[in-house]
DNA sequence: GAGTTTGAAACT
DNA sequence: CAGTTTCAAACTC
């Protein structure tokens, strides 16, 4: 109440006067019929409202639409509209079908921006059929959305106009026991109910039920659950017991049904070798499931697969897999997802998982630095042949080599020392540090990291890498030691990241032909059938003398000559990563 | 349309 | 809070 009472209270120009509810609780409520609003923006727990008045505290009133409504239509029964309707109204983004009228959901309660799509026959109001309660409790749905009956079937009515004081008493003592009890049941965005089970595949996800149902038989799949009726799913407030109203529609699951038998092979071995595949764990209470289906339905991106016994894919976020850096968590041995939960989860593992150890990513950066340190070189003692030549000749070839290191270097260094500089400008510095080939690249990249991203940032981002490049292209012949400097360290990453994927793709292809002959074991026995089979695959690579091995590097390679440096560099590489 | 099933509401 | 009863809608035949 008190927050359909902030809501009714932000509404601009309301001009209907409001029940006092505090009266109500009372059991003394005066309801002044004529008084009540028109239009509503709250949303009754039934969704079907028929005809009739509601309790006052179940109206708001959007000032607008009571402004330009024409007499005609104010002077229509009460309306009931979703609370969500404050802003602007989901159901216009649901599908044609979504916005069909339910036999629950009358004609009025639609919103009014929707009332050419399919309303040209408006549906008969429900009417409920009660015959115990005197309509006065919430079994009646009349009652509970606050309306009078009219043309009920029911027995015995008391709610009408001439059992007022009945049924306000019966009000009263109702919001003495629950304050809530006329307060809409979803928390958001309900849109009329299901058809029928044909539109079990338009499950709304939007919303969510506060007291949650507690269904044990019809696993929320059929009206008797409160949730499936609103076309939500069954969320954490939930206590219902072998619910399926959990993940997607029908439709998803055949699709992803047919996909597990495809990517069978591949993910099962992955997910076996983790260990993560166990007994079922579709149970019957299955909170943590329904927050993962949540967790689905908000849009998440997941690199986790699971697959229970139903068929049914749902996916996780693992926090390391999505860290914002791929390329090195890539590297990185997996061990985030070599966890075994409890539930029945297979995660993605890596191919490069275990083989790939931090040491192997460590030594590469030093490779890559060696490498940096000796086209620094190459290049002064290239240029100070040069410089020898083009003037007297008279300058030590090594000390023009250390000057001309210092030179190369200083750009880079003042631009990781200088903390001084802004953000902004520090970004400018490294790119200054880069050369034009490698600018381009990076350009290249950018773009497609951009590629879900506007295409005004896309054209911005072009325009600053042009600039950039024409920049540096117009700058001194420092350009020459960085481009070689570029050169060798990505080439050389370029041959290590060729390396991986070989490597993947042997491992991809021995997983693939282990599974297919033992597709049943991984899923009985697959921790210990993954690991079994973790183990061939290794014994296969060792075979094939594809072995990870780490590099050693020091910095002592800086003071090597030229000869030297090829000599051992050629011994690295052809360590790194065979 | 009658009977059954189901789950929310009401009650203890 | 949990268990039971009441109730009416949903469902089946």
């Amino acid at each position: 109440m008190e927050q359909s009472e902030a809501a009714f209270d932000s509404a601009p120009g309301r001009s209907v006067r409001q029940l006092d509810f505090t009266a109500a609780r009372g059991g003394t409520a005066h309801l002044k019929l004529s008084q009540w609003p028109s239009q509503s923006i709250m949303q009754p727990p039934c969704q079907s409202p028929p005809t009739q008045v509601k309790p006052p505290w179940l109206y708001r009133q959007i000032a607008s639409q009571s402004q330009v409504m024409p007499q005609s239509q104010a002077a229509q029964p009460q309306q009931l509209v979703s609370p969500v309707r404050l802003t602007p109204h989901p159901v216009q983004k649901l599908p044609v079908k979504m916005l069909q009228v339910s036999k629950q959901e009358s004609p009025e309660s639609r919103p009014r921006q929707n009332v050419g799509l399919k309303e040209s026959t408006p549906k008969k109001q429900k009417q409920c059929n009660c015959k115990n309660s005197r309509c006065l409790k919430l079994y009646c749905e009349c009652f509970a959305c606050g309306i009078y009956c009219d043309g009920c079937n029911c027995v015995n009515c008391h709610n009408d106009v001439d059992n007022e004081a009945a049924r306000q008493e019966a009000v009263g003592i109702i919001l003495e026991r629950n304050p809530n009890a006329f307060k809409p049941k979803i928390a958001s965005s309900p849109q009329g109910s299901r058809e029928s089970k044909e539109d079990v595949s338009e499950i709304q996800v939007v919303g969510k039920h506060n007291k949650g149902c507690h269904c044990k038989k019809s696993g929320c799949l059929k009206k008797y659950c409160e949730c499936f009726q609103n076309n939500i799913l069954c969320s954490e407030n939930c206590k219902c017991m072998d619910c399926k109203n959990l993940e997607l529609s029908d439709q998803h699951r055949a699709v992803f049904n047919e996909e597990q038998n495809l990517v069978c092979t591949k993910q099962a071995a992955n997910a076996a070798i983790s260990g993560a595949v166990g007994s079922s764990g579709y149970g019957t209470q299955t909170v943590a499931k329904k927050r993962k289906a949540q967790k689905i339905l908000s849009g998440n991106s997941a690199t986790d697969q699971t697959v229970n016994q139903t068929g049914h894919y749902q996916q996780e976020i693992d926090p390391i897999a999505s860290s914002p850096s791929p390329l090195l968590s890539s590297f990185v041995s997996d061990t985030a997802n070599t966890r075994i939960s409890g539930s029945l989860r297979s995660t993605y593992r890596s191919l490069l998982a275990d083989v790939l150890q931090p040491e192997n990513v460590k030594n590469l950066c030093s490779l890559l630095v060696v490498l940096s340190g000796v086209a620094v070189t190459t290049n002064a003692v290239t240029r100070g042949k040069v410089d020898r030549q083009i003037q007297t000749g008279k300058f030590d070839a090594s000390l023009q080599s250390l000057q001309n290191t210092r030179d190369v270097q200083k750009p880079v260094c003042d631009d990781h020392m200088n903390k001084d500089e802004a953000v902004g400008t520090d970004i400018g510095n490294y790119n200054r540090s880069l050369s034009p080939e490698t600018l381009a690249l990076m350009c290249d990249e950018q773009d497609e990291m951009l590629l879900s991203n506007s295409l005004e940032n896309r054209v911005a981002s072009n325009i600053n890498c042009q600039n950039m490049i024409q920049k540096l292209s117009n700058s001194d012949g420092r350009t020459d030691v960085y481009g070689e400097q570029e050169r060798l360290v990505l080439t050389k990453f370029r041959d290590v990241l060729h390396e991986l994927i070989t490597l993947g793709n042997v491992k991809e292809t021995m997983f693939t032909s282990l599974a297919k002959k033992e597709p049943a074991e991984y899923v009985t026995n697959g921790a210990e059938t993954a690991i079994r089979m973790e183990k061939e695959i290794q014994s296969n690579c060792i075979a094939n003398c594809i072995i990870p091995e780490s590099i050693e590097t020091s910095q002592t390679n800086y003071a090597l000559t030229n000869d030297h440096v090829n000599t051992d560099l050629s011994l690295k590489v052809a360590c790194t990563l065979k």
